[in-house]
DNA sequence: TCAAGTGATGTCAGTAGCTGACATCGGTCA
DNA sequence: TGACCGATGTCAGCTACTGACATCACTTGA
């Protein structure tokens, strides 16, 4: 992190982050797959946050409380793992590059194939499924956004509500089955 | 795409992809900025064709009109432009390589950026334009992943349709607003 | 106590993706 | 006809990444 904010992800060769770790080149490789995934350790436990809140919860709870479940266990995850500021200084790395975006979205991806997998095992229809999986990765990201925007003080958790509440909005301007004008996004 | 299918898209190197199309391996990267990128040219016309029909709205078009209609244009321009067997086997190509997918994965990122920029041009509400490009792609991979399956049939236009429609089914059963229990995914 | 085994690291050589600098060559246009 | 331009070839070089083998500290069991 120090090396890539000083001069780039880029303009940083391998041989340099071992060095400023005291170990070789080689023992570098060891420990990460390549480059890029210096970024991206520790997403496990993470990922591991929402499957398991889908998992626990009791077979009857409706669809909207298990998501919400997944993202508050998510998102309650990474808030107490990392410090806003470090998640700030990360993504703007990640930002500044698009080797790096395209690894960040593998993850996401997934994170999606994950949760999609959690809901199937629950019974979740098949053509849902994979919607709220897609659904749930786009509202933790709409939130990480907003969360590491500069003067953010609500918690991840709080934003990933609303984010949520959103979705909910535009489903209600979107579904074609509502039968009150009353909601239109634009 | 001869050279992936026979020995897999790692195991062919760019001197033998630029061998075979009778050039030198420097020519090949003046091509393609990358060996990755063999595979994803052209998309222009693809994610102008949604952003275009966005565009193309009457001002006080429903957004879930808007949204179809972007879906429509996009998933046509796709239909024109490649057969379903060739798409087939390119998807084939890359769910085989996590490189691929994370290409793939960056394209449609950018098309998300591109329909969400696209909504907000038209006015859509800023919490509503980034979930509603990610709704796009979200209901394009799912009908697309369908569209390619062995023995479908229907079109890819009509499969978005569907997906659009299980997408309105999940707000459904996700919103909170709902005031019935008839709607439970589960 | 020592020998065998194990896991983490170092060393070295090599492959392949990718780039910059420069030369060549065919066509276009004043 | 000569200047220009765009596409290509040539070559040297960097860096990410890998396989094979050596080393060395540490554990474990006879």
């Amino acid at each position: 992190m120090e090396l890539f904010a000083e001069r780039g992800f880029e303009a940083t060769t391998v041989a340099e982050i071992a060095e400023r770790a005291g170990v070789t080149e080689r023992t570098f490789f060891r420990h990460f797959a390549d480059k890029r995934e210096v970024l991206f350790g520790g997403q496990d436990r993470f990922l591991a946050a929402f499957v398991d809140a889908i998992a626990a919860a009791p077979a009857d709870t409706p669809l909207v409380d298990v998501l919400t479940a997944a993202l508050d266990a998510g998102g309650g995850a990474l808030q107490e793992a990392r410090t806003r500021d470090f998640a700030r200084r990360r993504q703007e790395t990640i930002a500044a590059n698009e080797q790096l975006q395209e690894r960040e979205l593998l993850k996401m991806a997934k994170l999606a194939r994950a949760v999609t997998d959690a809901l199937l095992a629950r019974g979740v229809a098949d053509r849902h499924a994979r919607l709220a999986g897609d659904m749930v990765v786009s509202v933790f990201l709409a939130a990480f956004a907003r969360w590491i925007e500069p003067g953010e003080e609500r918690s991840l958790v709080e934003l990933q509500r609303e984010a949520l509440a959103a979705w909910c909005e535009l489903a209600g301007a979107t579904a074609p089955v509502a039968t009150n004008g009353a909601f239109v996004g634009t």
